[in-house]
Parts: C-alpha cells; structure tokens; sequence
DNA sequence: CTGCGTTACGTCAACGCTGAAGTAGACAGC
DNA sequence: GCTGTCTACTTCAGCGTTGACGTAACGCAG
C-alpha cells in the first residue's frame, strides 16, 4: 500500500499522521524495526538506522502517544492539581514543576479545583482516565480522603504542601512553622517590640493546625513580649483583606512597629493602609509577608517574606514521583527548607 | 475469566484499572453493549442498563481515554500555548479559556514556551503527539510560519491576539487599537492634555506594529494636542520598567497631568514612581493601564484600565475551534470587545 | 561440518476501545 | 405464513504501538 509515493511522495491533506507503516514501507523494512530505531531500542545496522531516520524525516512521522501508552501504560504525563492559577504563588509552583518536569522529559497536565470537593473528585477522575504517570496535587480543603482513595486504586500521588498520614501517598512539605519563626524572629531581632500578625481567617477553623499563628505567639513569648489576642487580626488572605486588616489594627489604636503577614497579598494590602495612615515602612513599621512571591522585590518598599522556592519544590516533588513510580515502598517525605529573604521593607 | 471474582469482590492491588471486559463479563453481557451504556448511545434495554451501571460502580471502571482516542482519533483535549503563567495577564487567560474548556467537556494541556522558538515548535509536536483535537496559541514572537505548518499537517490551531494572514489558522483578536484611544480618550476628556506613555521597548522593532503607540498618537492628535517623540518612553513591560520610565519623565522635566502605560504592570511601576516623587493620582497625575488584570482593583488608588474580558476570549477561542473541528472551512476571524474599566486612578 | 552464540531483523498478538456488520427474537401488516 | 421492520444485542476487525518470540545469516570454536 501506499506504493503509489510518487517521485515527489507529497501526500496533500495529512488528515492522521503517518504511522510506523508508513516509515516502515518507505524505508523497506518491518514497522518493528522503525520502532526499535525510535526507541533507541538497539537491535539494528547502521545503515538500517539511517534509511529509517530518512524516512522518518521525509514523512514527518510523530509516535502516536496513544498506541504507546496503551501498550506500554506509560504516558509520561503528570497531573498538577492547584486550587488556583491566578494566585501567583500557585502560578509560580506550576512554573517550577513544570521546569523540572520538562528535564525529565515529561508533560504536565494541569488542572485546578478551585477548592471545590466536587471538582476535585472529577479531576482525580480525568487524570486516571488519560493515564497519567502519577499526580502532584495541592489539596483542596479535607480532600485527602479522596485523594488517598484514587492512590490506593494505583494512582501514584504526591501532595504538596501538607502531609497526609497513614497512606501511600508521597509529601513534599515546607516548614511553616519555622517560617513564620524566621519571620517573627527577624522582626524582634531588628528591635520592633510591638508585633501584630494579619492571618487567615481560615486559620480559625481549619482542618490544617494554625501554625503561622502559633509559631507567631510561641515567638513573642520566647522573646518576652507580650501576647495578647488583639494582636493576631483574622481577614481574607487577599490584599483588600490585608488592608481592611491593617487599618482595623489602626483603628484599634492597637500600637503597633511590626506586623507579619499571613501571605505576601496580605502583606502587600497592609503596605496601602500603612501609606495611607501615613505610617513609613520600614521607618514606622516593619513589615514582613510570606511565599515570595515574584511581585515582593517590586513593590516600593521591597517587601521582605518567607521564601518557599518553587524551583526546589518543583525539582523534589518530580523526583519524590520518579521514586514512587520505580519502586512501590512507601517513600518518606520530603522537606524542603524555608528561608527569610531580607528587604526593604523590614 | 476473572471469573474468580468472589463474593466480595475484592481486587487488592488494581495496578491496572478494570476494563469493559470486566464489566461485561460482571454483567453478563458483551464488551460492546457496556460501551454502548457507557457512552449512552441507546440500544439497550434498561433492565441491561441497570446492571452495567451497577458493574461499572462495582468494578470502579474509568474509561480509558487512550484506547478510546485510539481508536475515536478525538481526545477531548485542547493544547493551550502560552508565553508565561507567572504572567497575571496569561494566568487569567489560561483561567478563562479553562473555564470555556470545560463547559464543552474538554480537558486542557497547558504548556509554555517563554517566548523560546525551539521550545514552541517541539510544544506543538508534543501536542500532536498526543493527539489534541486541537489548540490554542499566544504566539512566541515570529513563530507564525512553526504553527502554519503544524496547522496544515492537521493540527486544528486557533491563534489569539494577533491575526496570522493566509493561513488556515483561526483567530480570537481584540482591538488593541481601539482599548488605546479608549484609555487616551478618557483622559483627554476628563481634562489632561500634557499626557505621556509608558510603552514597551519591543514596540520599536516587534514584528507587531505598536497599535497602542499609534493609537496613542492619533488621538493625541485628533484630540488637537501636540505629540513629542519625547512623550513616549520605553522600557521593559514589567513594574521595575514602568516604575524606570515614569522615574525617566519625571526627571526629563516632561510636564505631564495623564499617562497611558503599556499594560498595567507598566502602570504599577508608573504608580510607584509617582508616589515616591509625591505626585498624587489622580489628583496631580491621571494613570491607565492596559489589560485589567485582577489586581488594578485591588490597588490604591484603583487601576482605571482597558479590559479585555477573558472569560470572553476564552469562549471565544473554544467556540471557534470547535468550529473548526466540525468543518474545515475557513472560520472568520473573532473580535471580542475592549472597554474601558474606570476606577479611581483615572 | 556441526553446534552454538550473536546480530539483525520479522511475525504475531495484545493493549482497551469502537465502527461496521451481523443475528436472533418480537411484533406488525397483509 | 411470509416478509419487513424494529430492538437489543453479539461478533469481528482494527486503531498504532510494543512485548514476546521466531528465524535467517553469519562467525567461530572444535
């Protein structure tokens, strides 16, 4: 078939790309052999290889992944779960692990649930469909059930962010805790005595411990400073919620020369009641906030935060997978450490 | 087989997910009758209906998409291409065109190719590789001619935000000129007449014609006000080049009551330069940026700026392509609108 | 010249699914 | 009763690829 490759062999309308036959009868050998040429499977001559390579070239063959996975149930394909795309923080994780990823060769599908139950079911349940290697996700709120539910029917998973007891599931954590402390100590450290934090209002009723807060209060107290209820404000974790949260601070007439923000929006929010108050940061209040996000060295001041580096946990989070897909032990969890990059802003 | 299955049930470690044998043989019926349930193509009686159902749940069985795709050559699955996620503008892109994607049912690959030419033409034989039913690309700069071809080779493509001529690509545009003399418009008719732009140094030698320049001239001149060479300067489109460019006029002497950035970015940057040269917006300075991402309405003073509605182009771009998926006419060109979305800050 | 190992292939079946075509039974009309 | 039409199925082949296995040709030791 397809003998009727005249001398120019240009097939017009390429509706199904071409097919290892298609290799196979230009270059006069079996589609087997095409196959062991594209996998590098060795088992060929040279000069074998080279009219497969030619032929390759001339028809614009491209593996259909389709077949291959079928055969092979291997995809080379990752599912990335993220509540969301449009927080930079979760921006700048997807770009880490997709950067590691790519190293590794293999293709990221991305998906986010937007902490909706329902949709994280279903996205669990597409990610299986197109049989995916494995899954990183980033859970939504109480969904570890069902996380650990499609785990145990054989998708290989590593959550990000929290660890999840008892199952097979892989972690990748960062300290918290000892980010906030970073954050607080620095803080004390650079003489502000009088510290508020602007947290979550989450934090209050989470199935996550609150352990920005507590690394908070545990701080103050190891430094001797007081602690009082009023000096932890609990708002959206956004910047209007960052700066209604800051300005009840103010309003509280709550004194005040530090604050430690639950993220870097709420940070950034914050940074607009002060300059409207006309407060100067850092000369009035220092001010620190937490992920890193890109925007922090932009902002004027600068904003000093708790760096988790995507980079690191994208690397570590592919690599924990690769682990878990050659070998069925349970794998330990993975830490990646947090540091405090100094700014202007505290 | 599998006819082991007792009472229970039970298959510990399912490392391959069941499969339509399973279910039929479970339900006693054929393969092809509980792919007919499955895809509810009718003809089957309910009674059938009812105990394929209750063997899929049984067995847990997920389609697999491979064999499906094999077989169907449609996937369900769009590539979408971009420049960056960190990118608000494109966070929100991907946010929109996501959306879109799964009111039709649609799975979305994300990838990007930081406007790296190697990169975006081995994506889009990725994307072929796994036999997207279609794709959706921001072009990289000049990588028109890389996504014709893959276009002809039967890679169903629509291109948003600049139009590819001569080819049988769709497109999803928006007005860029238009949303320009909007924002410059605005700000003449609420009175400033000593405006400056902040734009992009690629604008001087894209391969796109700077449309926001022009524009910004045009009106200038329509609107009866002088244009100076020295009222456009360029620099990076990111907050630190906003923050340079405005720095740049301030200290030129330029007199200036109104400024048009680039993108809103730019006009962030423009924001803290004025701030810190105690120049207040809008009373001293009026600013508009371009492309409304999510965080001009969070800013103080609130971002007056262009919006191109992404949920709309998102839409858009689905509706298109899947009208090219069902005809392979030529589909017109989209637009979607521009306006402007007034706020504090202009 | 035989036996055995190695290299370089080819052949065949199978992955899980669906399109096409077939069949068995029920029911209607004349 | 015969034909035709409908419903509810079944059977079979094949999508493009790879795993398992077969085999022809060659080299080389004895």
């Amino acid at each position: 078939m397809a003998a009727s490759a005249s001398h120019s062999g240009q097939t017009c309308s390429m509706p199904t790309g071409s097919t290892l036959q298609d290799v196979a009868a230009l270059a006069g050998v079996s589609a087997r052999t095409v196959s062991r040429v594209v996998n590098d499977e060795g088992g060929f001559g040279n000069a074998t290889r080279v009219r497969v390579l030619d032929a390759i070239e001339k028809v614009g063959y491209r593996p259909n992944m389709m077949a291959r996975a079928l055969v092979t149930r291997r995809t080379g394909t990752v599912g990335l779960v993220v509540p969301r795309l449009v927080d930079p923080f979760f921006a700048e994780l997807v770009d880490g692990i997709q950067a590691a990823a790519k190293a590794t060769g293999r293709t990221i599908i991305i998906a986010k649930h937007d902490d909706d139950p329902a949709a994280f079911g279903s996205i669990l349940d597409t990610l299986s469909s197109f049989a995916v290697d494995g899954a990183i996700v980033y859970l939504a709120h109480g969904e570890a059930a069902t996380v650990a539910r499609h785990a145990t029917r054989g998708l290989r998973t590593v959550v990000i962010g929290v660890e999840v007891a008892g199952t097979n599931l892989g972690s990748v954590l960062w300290d918290i805790s000892r980010g906030a402390e970073l954050a607080v100590e620095h803080l004390v450290r650079t003489g502000r005595t009088r510290l508020v934090m602007l947290s979550n209002t989450d934090s209050a009723d989470s199935l996550f411990p609150p352990r920005r807060e507590t690394a908070f209060r545990h701080t103050l107290q190891r430094a001797g400073l007081e602690f009082t209820e009023e000096r932890v404000v609990r708002r959206d974790p956004s910047i209007e919620g960052g700066r209604e949260a800051m300005e009840a601070v103010l309003a509280a007439g709550t004194p005040v020369d530090g604050v430690f923000a639950y993220n870097d929006a709420v940070a950034i929010g914050a940074l607009q009641a002060l300059a409207l108050a006309g407060l100067r940061v850092p000369h009035d209040v220092a001010l620190v906030g937490f992920n890193d996000i890109a925007m922090c060295s932009s902002l004027v001041p600068s904003l000093t935060s708790v760096r988790l580096d995507r980079t690191t946990i994208g690397r570590e989070a592919i690599a924990l997978l690769d682990r878990m897909l050659s070998s069925s032990d349970k794998q330990p969890p993975v830490q990646v450490g947090v540091d405090l990059v100094i700014r202007q802003s505290a």
